[in-house]
DNA sequence: AATTAAATTTATACTAAGTCTAAATACTAA
DNA sequence: TTAGTATTTAGACTTAGTATAAATTTAATT
C-alpha cells in the first residue's frame, strides 16, 4: 500500500465521479469527461477508476447490468433500482447487525461486507399523472 | 404467457443445472454438456438458459463477476462469495422483513424483490490446516 | 400422409465492456 | 543530468453475450 499518486487525469475523474448526482457507467463518464473539455485515453479511463475505486475514493457498484456503475459516496450504503425507469436511488439503512450473525453462523464464513441490490417501481413511476 | 414448450435441448440444460451442487456459468454448462455427450449450439445454450430463467425453472445468479452463473434453487435465497477462493454458498435467511418495510418507506419505492450478495472467507480458507 | 405455419436450432457475425501490451511520456530521486 | 519508476496512450485482444438468417423440427390442418 503505497501512497496516494492522483495525477491530472485520475484528479478530473474524481472529481467528476464525485460531483454527479447519478452513478454513472465508464461509457457516460468518458463522455461527461469529454464534454468538459478532457480527452483521456479509454484505458486510461478504466485504469483511473480501477485505482481510485481501491484507493477507496470511489465506490464500484455492480448492479446487475452489464456494465459497472461508480459512486463518489464512499459510506457503506446500498442501491435501489427501478424496474421500470431504472433509475439508481441510495439506500442508507444498513441490513441488521442479527440478521448478519446469523448468515456468518449458518454459513461458517467470516462476513466482511455485503451487496445489497432492491428492485422495485419509484414513485414517479407509481405516480405516473403526478 | 404460452404453456412450458421443453425442447430436447432445454430439457438436457434444465437436469444438468439441476444436478449441479455448485453454480455454473454458461460456459462451465456447455462443458459439462459436452462431456455428457451431448453438443449444441453456442446460441442454443444462451437461449435455453434464458428460456428456462423466464420460466422460473432455474435463476439467474449476477454475483458481480463477469459471467453469470445459473442454479436449479428456485425458492427465494440468496449467496456468499468467499474473497480467497471464490466459493459460492447458499445463503437460505431471508432479510427481516422490518428492514424492507425501512427500506420501501424510506425510499417511496414499492420493493418487490432483493439481490443479496454476502462476501467473506469460507471455513476452509479460515482453517487451511484442518 | 402431405402441406403449411410456427417455433427452435444452428452457424456465424457482431457488439459491449473491459483487459493487455508495448511504446511514448511524465515524474522522482540521486 | 541521468537513471529508474510510474503513468498515459493507442490500439490489439478477450470474454460474455446478442442478433441474424438459413436450416431443421414440431405442431396443426386438411
Amino acid at each position: 500500500m503505497s501512497r496516494l499518486n492522483l495525477t491530472t487525469q485520475r484528479k478530473a475523474i474524481l472529481d467528476l465521479v464525485q460531483s454527479c448526482e447519478d452513478h454513472p457507467t465508464a461509457a457516460e463518464i468518458m463522455e461527461r469527461l469529454r464534454m468538459n473539455g478532457h480527452q483521456f485515453a479509454y484505458g486510461t479511463v478504466y485504469n483511473s477508476l480501477r485505482y481510485l475505486t481501491d484507493a477507496g475514493l470511489i465506490r464500484e457498484l455492480k448492479l446487475g447490468e452489464t456494465a459497472s456503475r461508480y459512486d463518489g459516496r464512499t459510506e457503506d450504503h446500498y442501491h435501489i433500482v427501478c424496474k421500470k425507469c431504472g433509475r439508481v436511488d441510495e439506500v442508507l439503512s444498513a441490513p441488521p447487525a442479527e440478521w448478519i450473525r446469523e448468515v456468518a453462523a449458518k454459513t461458517n464464513y467470516d462476513v466482511h461486507h455485503s451487496q445489497v441490490v432492491f428492485e422495485g417501481v419509484c414513485y414517479s413511476c407509481k405516480h405516473p399523472n403526478a
